[in-house]
DNA sequence: GTATCTGCAAAACATTTGCAATTCT
DNA sequence: AGAATTGCAAATGTTTTGCAGATAC
């Protein structure tokens, strides 16, 4: 559960990570931490050219490189196609509902996910996707 | 483990899925059967157009999306630039090593993954994925 | 002989890069 | 002023598509 909600608390969470805090890097990084179904850069680009006309797709591009090297956002590449961000950047899983098309966030036991094929690896990262149908579609059928 | 060998078993591997065994279609599920280090696109049709000159990349893409389809082969998308392919369709997860970019194949314990956040989904794709150092990297060190 | 498969060239798309204009201190 | 940031336009790189020629049954 991230505590994150002032524009307040954005500016100085990329400061904290020596990140200058912009007036485009706020709105992104906010948008991604009040909008929590992880967009792609189309998606928090067009909403946020609604209320910033000169925002480009560049400073997207460029601010979420930034905060994705700097391990404020996290990418989810459960498309092949678009990649999408998430500002939680604690381990979890992602789930995609092939019908509905919402990902879903679910928690993953660590020890569970060390397999003894990896005896003596480094693990740094760990990126767990499934895909299927969620419940709410199941019902609706 | 799987058990396919020879060129004959291929084409009834290909013929068992509804999918006409041509001489290009043989040749890349045999390269993906036979060379099981999840190969690119680019690795796949450089190699095979060594040996089949008139071998064409839209043939490659064709092909390696025909067998996706039908389950014959899966995708592994553990970078983000461009997609890797296995003959291995069993559980497993991939490890990349960011050091050597060798990708290692782990076993999973299926039901551990199972998260209780996903009661009554249906989960129909497990992807995966690790990134880190592998044994052999942090002993060269 | 008809349907399928192949391969070239062009298109489509997401992402990156070069560079000039703008902003901030 | 000087350094960092932004944004346009062009480039890049992977994958898809349209279509004509080749192949198979």
């Amino acid at each position: 559960m991230l505590i994150i909600a002032s524009k307040g608390n954005i500016a100085e969470h990329l400061l904290e990570h020596g990140i200058k805090p912009s007036y485009p890097r706020i709105r992104i990084l906010e948008y991604l931490v009040t909008k929590r179904n992880h967009p792609t850069v189309e998606e928090i680009f067009s909403n946020l050219a609604k209320e910033i006309p000169t925002l480009s797709k560049t400073t997207v591009y460029n601010t979420l490189n930034l905060l994705t090297e700097a391990n404020i956002v996290r990418v989810v590449t459960i498309e092949e196609n678009e990649t999408r961000y998430d500002a939680d950047v604690t381990t979890h899983g992602h789930f995609k509902c092939c019908r509905c098309g919402s990902i879903y966030d679910f928690g993953i036991d660590e020890e569970a996910l060390k397999s003894d094929d990896l005896r003596n690896f480094r693990i740094d990262e760990m990126d767990v996707y499934y895909r299927g149908v969620c419940k709410k579609c199941l019902e609706n059928i």
